[in-house]
DNA sequence: CTCTTAATGCTGATTATTCTCAATAAGCTA
DNA sequence: TAGCTTATTGAGAATAATCAGCATTAAGAG
């Protein structure tokens, strides 16, 4: 859970016998400069890439986007139904979660520095290597306890 | 997050206008008798019914699972990749969490107690009505990270 | 017992994600 | 710098989980 720049990418990329195509550094560079609190699906990925001119192709999208998210520089949230979003991994005092409310799926970020040192704890004392971790609140927003809710 | 009945369960559907079923009974019965640490698919879900002898359609699995996560007597969880799992959702002493390998899916339960806390915190805080909180870490496991992973 | 309407169970969509494979291009080596 | 190996890309087809539509059934109120 460090932050990347195109140098490093390739070095941990090189590691492992892989390399650094210009898809994946503008990828990178996108989610490096994407404002915090946004968080982007493969579509909308392709959508924000296309605007900068960039066309790269739903496939690479997904598999970049799986690879940065298994190398610890991308968190997969699971927000909204049906599909999943990409935000970057960000260390300590950036590093955040999710309160979703699961009829209207509106979200609100939160932080609390003791997620972080659990997550660290238990993944140590279990010996595996930590990439992520998130806390997710299911709950329902006063909007919606308001409404005569279909559930 | 309390232990529901099926008196409680139609209770509170009643309340909405809505049915118990014999079939809402039956898969409620299956997940508060499930051991502790065991989470279903819809279609694990419905093997152990048909095992039990209870033919239960796929179309009424997924709805009723999908109806319970939200009255928050389920636990929708994001385990493995593809579909979602299933558990029951238990309170104080019983809540768990998750961490996960990214790479061969092995999962370990770990327990917290300050993470209920932080969610009932922090749902209160915003004012929403707290349905479940999920803490779950994703990390790579200490067999994989011996492997020549491909990630 | 009757009546209203929510719920079930089919079957047929949807839709996100993965797979296949030929073409391309990183980056190592000489 | 050119050549070579093989990881990566892009396009489209394939897959699989989940949902929607609709006729039929059956909760539960009166």
């Amino acid at each position: 859970m460090s932050l990347y720049t195109a140098d490093s990418l390739k070095a941990e990329l090189h590691e492992k016998g892989w390399r650094l195509t210009p898809q994946r550094e503008i990828i990178l560079d996108i989610f490096q400069n994407m404002a915090s609190g946004k968080h982007l699906s493969a579509e909308d990925l392709q959508e924000v890439l296309a605007g900068e001119g960039h066309n790269i192709s739903l496939s690479t999208i997904y598999r970049t986007v799986k690879l940065m998210s298994r190398m610890g520089i991308l968190r997969e949230l699971e927000l909204a139904e049906g599909h999943k979003h990409y935000e970057i991994n960000q260390p300590a005092p950036y590093h955040h979660h999710h309160l979703i409310c699961t009829r209207c799926n509106q979200m609100v970020e939160f932080k609390n520095d003791s997620i972080l040192k659990i997550g660290d704890k238990t993944a140590k004392k279990e010996g595996y290597h930590l990439l992520d971790c998130q806390m997710t609140i299911h709950a329902v927003c006063p909007t919606c306890q308001r409404s005569i809710s279909p559930v």
